[in-house]
Parts: C-alpha cells; sequence; structure tokens
DNA sequence: CTATCTTCGACAACCAGGTTGACGATTGAT
DNA sequence: ATCAATCGTCAACCTGGTTGTCGAAGATAG
C-alpha cells in the first residue's frame, strides 16, 4: 500500500480550471498569430453553435443556453469582425439567417487544428493512455460521455 | 493495439470545463442549502486570498491577481454580506485591513467538507488510482506541481 | 528636515458577457 | 378571422473585471 498523501479536495477544481484556462490562452495566443487577433473564447463557442448550415438568432441562443438577446449581440459583433453574415432568413420574415463567412470558416478550421495540437503535446507529455484515461474519466464524472453540449459553457471563459 | 479510435483535440477543454463547472456548481449547491446562499463562486476566492491574518486591499488584488480596485470592489460585497470585516490598519494609515469574520470562516470551513467529499465521489465512481493519476497529469501539464497560485482563475468562473 | 518618489485606496468611466422586461411584427393554429 | 406563440430588437440592469486620476500617507535621498 505505497499510500503518497492524497491531495486535498479543493486542488481538484483548480488543477481542471489551470488546465482549461492554459489551453484555452494558448488557443487564442496561436490563434492570434495566425491572423484571428481579435477572436475571444465566447465566439469560438458562437462559430460552433451557428453551424454550418446556419441558424437563427433564437436558435443560436437554445443552443449555447443563453437568451435570444445575448445571443443577438455576440452575432454582432461577430458580424463587425466579419465572421458571420446576417441575411434575412427565406422561409420567415421575423426570422434572421447568420451565416459564417469564409474567414469564420478559416478559424474554425484553425482552432480545431490548434485543438489537435495541443491534445498531442499532451500525449507526448503523459502517454496516449493517461490523456485516453483523463478524458474517460471527465466524461464518466460530467455524464457527458458522448456528445458535449454547448449548453452551459459560455460566459465562464475569458 | 487495440487503439479505440481517439477523441477530437477540442473536447479535451470541453470536458476540464464542464468538470469545473459541474464541481462549483454543486458546491454552491451545497453551500446555500448549508446557510450560504449568497457566497458567489469569486467570493471563495476572495476569501481564500485574505487569509487567516487578514490582508489589505492592494495586497488581495495581488494574491487573486486583479487590480487593487477590482479587490476592493469585492471586499465591498463581501463585507455588505458579513463574510469580512474592514478595519483602519494600525501600521499604515493609508491602508484597509481587511479579516474574516466568524462567517466567513464557517463558509470556508463547509467549502472545504464539501469539496472533500466531492473528491471522495470521484474516488467512488473512478477509484484512487485513477483519481491521483487525473491529478498529478493535470498538474503536470499546467506547471502546477507544488502548490495552485489564485492568480489567473477569478472571472471566469460564475 | 525637506523634497521627491512610491504606494494605498477611493472615485469615475468604461468593457464584456450576461440577465429581464417590454414591444411591434409575423406566423400558425383553431 | 382571431389569438397565442415566436422572432428579433431596445432598454435597463448586473457581475466581475479594466484604466486613469487623485489626495493622503509612507519611504528614501540629499
Amino acid at each position: 500500500m505505497a499510500h503518497t498523501m492524497d491531495r486535498f479536495g479543493f486542488e481538484l477544481p483548480l488543477l481542471l480550471a489551470g488546465a482549461f484556462r492554459q489551453l484555452i490562452d494558448e488557443l487564442h495566443r496561436r490563434l492570434a498569430e495566425q491572423g484571428h487577433p481579435d477572436l475571444r473564447p465566447a465566439y469560438g463557442f458562437a462559430l460552433q453553435a451557428i453551424g454550418p448550415d446556419g441558424a437563427t438568432m433564437s436558435e443560436i441562443g437554445r443552443r449555447l443556453g443563453v437568451s435570444k438577446q445575448a445571443a443577438t449581440k455576440t452575432v454582432g459583433k461577430l458580424a463587425e469582425l466579419g465572421y458571420v453574415d446576417r441575411a434575412p432568413d427565406s422561409a420567415d420574415a421575423r426570422a434572421v439567417h447568420v451565416t459564417i463567412t469564409p474567414r469564420g470558416r478559416d478559424s474554425l478550421r484553425r482552432s480545431a487544428e490548434i485543438f489537435e495540437s495541443l491534445r498531442r503535446e499532451w500525449v507526448r507529455e503523459l502517454g496516449a493512455d493517461r490523456v485516453r484515461a483523463l478524458e474517460d474519466d471527465l466524461a464518466t464524472m460530467t455524464d457527458l460521455a458522448g456528445g458535449v453540449p454547448l449548453h452551459d459553457l459560455p460566459g465562464w471563459l475569458r
């Protein structure tokens, strides 16, 4: 029974937060280098929520788990930065159809690449087994085993 | 080589964030049940930063990694809620000495207990080895191997 | 002992990312 | 044809931050 002393319970959230923070910070550092200096963490989630087929404001809000007002604001900034386009919805005169621009798609493509590269760094450091175990364990504890919803994520990243 | 397909890189931050979120939400759910419904995540960090001997506004800001103005605001709310006291510093007429009230200490004690209990749940679910491995791996990747600083944590929790 | 430099904390204005509430316009269901 | 639900916007507000400015108080030189 090699019983190395257990860590304190409060360290667990701190470690999770620290690791998350580090990944997100590094992502944005690299995105900035690759021509996307204005992309904030929240924007990535929003783009993700819009999806390849576009979506309406309300739909984006629902997918993100925020109010449609909040979604409207975020989309407004995304539009100013050239990451999305807004157009009247052909099927519903009340609705606005939001689509991702080529620049937006470029940022998503690069984000995905950067995340893969970051994960490879974890694998180099910890080994593939440990990383998989870590992911599996986190998925277990969050009952997010299949598919991570965007809900409840934005807001507390910066 | 049983090579179950690797997860996508972007899932890692999502899993970390989800797990963190879940722990913090559960902490505050239980704290609310135990007589601390007004304690927000940021306040716990601030109390932590004040410490058993108290601290000045600037010191709290430094420990938290935020401006002294931000620290002043948070301490103000903490004081309104009865978690801290402010008194003139005996050694420096410019400074304000902030101390934790008994109620504040109660909340810290309960938080520590809740975090221990939450960690025990992880151990029940995943096994002590996996939890230790997870903590060690996260500590490795965050070079937070020894002692987690409060710096850069507040702000992106809610 | 005085002149200068730094630090302390407060005040004000601002930002990001949310919230609720109200509202006119449109849609869909009866 | 009516009436309720939904669409997006506006306005006001909250939280947790930011900068800049400032007077008062301390530290350090000369």
